[in-house]
DNA sequence: CCTTAGCCTGCATTCGAATGCAAAGATCGG
DNA sequence: CCGATCTTTGCATTCGAATGCAGGCTAAGG
C-alpha cells in the first residue's frame, strides 16, 4: 500500500474504499500513529496556528479572557499559540519567537508600536485587536466602548447631584485607562463640570489604598477637600478606594462619597462591596476577537473593522445614583 | 548562492565567512524572510512545542499560573500550546488536536485518565503533573504538599481550643480539594478529633455563601449547632463563609467561629477579609515545573520525580490561633 | 611552483504528508 | 464479449529547512 493511499484515507471526503480505510485506520491505531500537523501545514500553507499576546495584567483582571478565546479557537479548529509579555507593549523582538511559526494570525491584548504593527501588517499577519487601538493602521479590533461607557456613567454621577470628581487610572500609557478617563471627563465637560484631578496607580487595589490615602491625608499638612465622587479606570482601584474610606478614613460609602468602577468583575457584585461599576462582557469580545479573525482569514481585502461593544450600567451600592436607583443582591 | 549556504547562515557555530552572512542577513530583512520553525521542526525533530492544559478554574483561582509557566518556556526557547478544558480532566479526544502537533512534551493542570495517561507515557510524551497526581503512572509531578498543610492547619485550629470542624470543598471528584480535605481530617485523627461534615461547592465563592447559609440555616426547622472553625478547600470558599457570617447570619468572624482557607490569593490579605489561609506559591510550582520537565527532556530515562512544594500558614485574623497570632495588616 | 591543509560553498537527500496525473481494477450497457 | 465510465490506487513531486559529503578556493610551507 502506497503513502499516498494512507494520507487520502485520513481525509474525509477523498475516493478510498471503506475496505482499504478500514484496514488503514486499525493498523494506525495498532502502531499508534497520528499524522504530523506540522508536515501537513507545510504543504498545505495552514497551520491553524494563532499567537495570542497577553499580559499578566490582563490574565489577572479578566482571566476569563484567555479561556474564552481558546474556547472560541478549539471551536473553530485552531490551536492557541500562546504569548506572554511584561508590560502593556509587544514590539517585534518579543515576538519574533512566534513570527518564525507560520501563525495565520494575531489577536493582541497588548498594544503593539506603529512602526512594528505596520511591519507585520506588510508581511499580511492578521491581526485582530482586543481591547486596543490599531492605532490607524489597517488591523482589525474589538473593543468596550470605553469613552460611551464612561460618559454615561458621568451623566449618572452629575444628575444624582456630584459636582466634585476625583479620578484614578492605570499607568499613564495604559490605554484602555486613558480612553475611560478621557470618555468620564469629556461627559462631564459637556455637561458644565470637569474632573478635579487623575492619580495615577500600577492597576492594583493596593495602590489605589495607598494613592487614595495620600491623596486624601496628606503628610504634609495641607488638607484636601473630599470629593464627591471617584471615578476608577477599574473594578480593584475602586475596591482600593472603598476599603482605603472604611478601613483609614472612616468614610462612609456611599453616604459620604460615591466609588464606581469599571469591568464588573465577580468581586464586585459581593456583599461587602456592591460596587457599582460598567460591565465590561469579556466574554462577547473574546468571541467577536475570533469571529473578526476568521472572517479576516476568508477575506483577505475586506477592510478593516473595527467593533464596539457596548457596556452596560450596573447599579449597586456603592454610589447615589438617584431615584432609579434599584436594589441589587 | 545555494539555498544551504543562506541555512547556515542562520545556525551560529557554522563555517561561514563574515562577508557572505552578512550579505544574506541584509537581504533577508530586505525580503522580510523569517525561517519556518515547522519545517525546521520537521528536519530536526524538534519542535520546541510544549502543551500545556488548563481549566477554567485554575485559571479564575490563580491567574498568575499560566503567567508563570509561559514566562519560563519563554526563557527555555520554548513555545506554548494552550489547551483549555471545561472540568478538571482531559482524555486523549480533547487532547487529540494538540497531539498531532508534535510537542516535545505536556504539563497538564488538569487530570488524566490512567488509561489515557498510559497511552500518552506509551507514545514517550513527556508529561508534568502540575498540582495533580500521575495516579501511579510514570509522570513527573510538582504539587504544594496539601496534606501536611492542612494537618497542620488543622493541628493550629485545634491547639486553639477549636472542637467542632465543618469543612467546605469543591466538586467531589476534584483532586486538590480531595487532598486538602482529607489531611485536615487525617490532622484532626491523629488529635483524637473529626470532621462533623464536608459540603461541596463548586469551588465559587457563591456557591460556599449558598450552601453554608442551607447548612446553618436549614428550612426544614432543624437548625444545626454552630461549629467552632470552618476549613475550606479555598480562599473564594472561605470568602463566601465569612460573607454569609457578616451578611446573613449576624455572626462574628473571627468571635463566633473561625474561617480559614486555602492558597492566598491576593484578595485574601485585604483588611475586608484578613483571610488566615496556607499560601500556595504559584510561581515556584511553575517554575518546578518547567525545570522538571525540562530535565525530562534532557533525561528521558531517569525515574519519574515527584516534587513537594511546602505550603505556608499565613496567620492573619479571620481564625482565632492562639498567643503566636501576629497582626498582619 | 607545487602540495597540503583548512575554510567555504553547493549538490543532493531527508523529514512527513498532500495532491495532480496516470494506470489499474470494477461495473455496466450494448 | 468489448469498450466506456467510474472508482480506487500508486508514482512522483512539493512544501522549507537541515546536513553529509565532495569539490573549489585560499593560504602557508617546502
Amino acid at each position: 500500500m502506497a503513502q499516498s493511499t494512507v494520507s487520502r484515507c485520513f481525509q474525509a471526503k477523498s475516493g478510498i474504499s471503506p475496505e482499504t480505510r478500514g484496514r488503514v485506520m486499525a493498523a494506525a491505531t495498532a502502531l499508534g500513529y497520528v499524522r504530523n500537523a506540522l508536515a501537513r501545514s507545510l504543504i498545505t500553507r495552514r497551520s491553524n496556528l494563532i499567537g495570542v499576546v497577553i499580559t499578566q495584567y490582563t490574565m489577572r483582571g479578566n482571566p476569563d479572557v484567555i479561556y474564552a478565546i481558546g474556547a472560541q479557537l478549539a471551536a473553530a479548529g485552531k490551536q492557541l499559540l500562546l504569548v506572554t509579555v511584561e508590560d502593556d507593549g509587544a514590539t517585534l523582538d518579543a515576538l519574533q519567537s512566534v513570527l518564525e511559526y507560520p501563525i495565520e494570525a494575531l489577536i493582541s491584548c497588548v498594544c503593539i508600536p506603529r512602526h512594528d504593527l505596520r511591519h507585520l501588517l506588510a508581511r499580511r499577519l492578521p491581526i485582530v485587536f482586543y481591547n486596543r487601538s490599531p492605532d490607524g493602521e489597517a488591523a482589525d479590533s474589538v473593543a468596550t466602548d470605553h469613552a460611551a461607557a464612561s460618559s454615561a456613567m458621568a451623566t449618572a454621577l452629575h444628575a444624582a447631584g456630584h459636582r466634585r470628581f476625583l479620578c484614578l487610572g492605570g499607568p499613564e500609557d495604559a490605554p484602555v485607562s486613558r480612553q475611560r478617563l478621557a470618555g468620564f471627563a469629556e461627559g462631564l465637560r459637556q455637561l458644565g463640570s470637569g474632573v478635579e484631578d487623575v492619580l495615577v496607580t500600577d492597576y492594583s487595589y493596593a495602590a489605589a489604598y495607598a494613592v487614595f490615602l495620600a491623596r486624601m491625608r496628606p503628610s504634609t499638612g495641607e488638607a484636601r477637600a473630599r470629593p464627591d465622587a471617584v471615578f476608577c479606570a477599574n473594578d480593584q482601584l475602586a475596591m482600593g478606594v472603598m476599603d482605603a474610606c472604611r478601613f483609614d478614613l472612616g468614610w462612609n460609602v456611599p453616604g459620604d462619597l460615591s466609588v464606581v468602577g469599571f469591568d464588573d468583575i465577580a468581586e464586585a457584585a459581593r456583599p461587602v462591596y456592591e460596587l457599582t461599576t460598567m460591565h465590561q462582557d469579556s466574554v462577547a469580545l473574546a468571541r467577536e476577537a475570533v469571529r473578526l479573525m476568521l472572517l479576516r482569514l476568508s477575506h483577505p481585502h475586506s477592510p478593516p473593522a473595527h467593533v464596539p461593544v457596548p457596556a452596560t450600567m450596573i447599579r449597586r451600592h456603592s454610589a447615589r445614583l438617584g431615584a432609579s436607583d434599584p436594589a441589587i443582591g
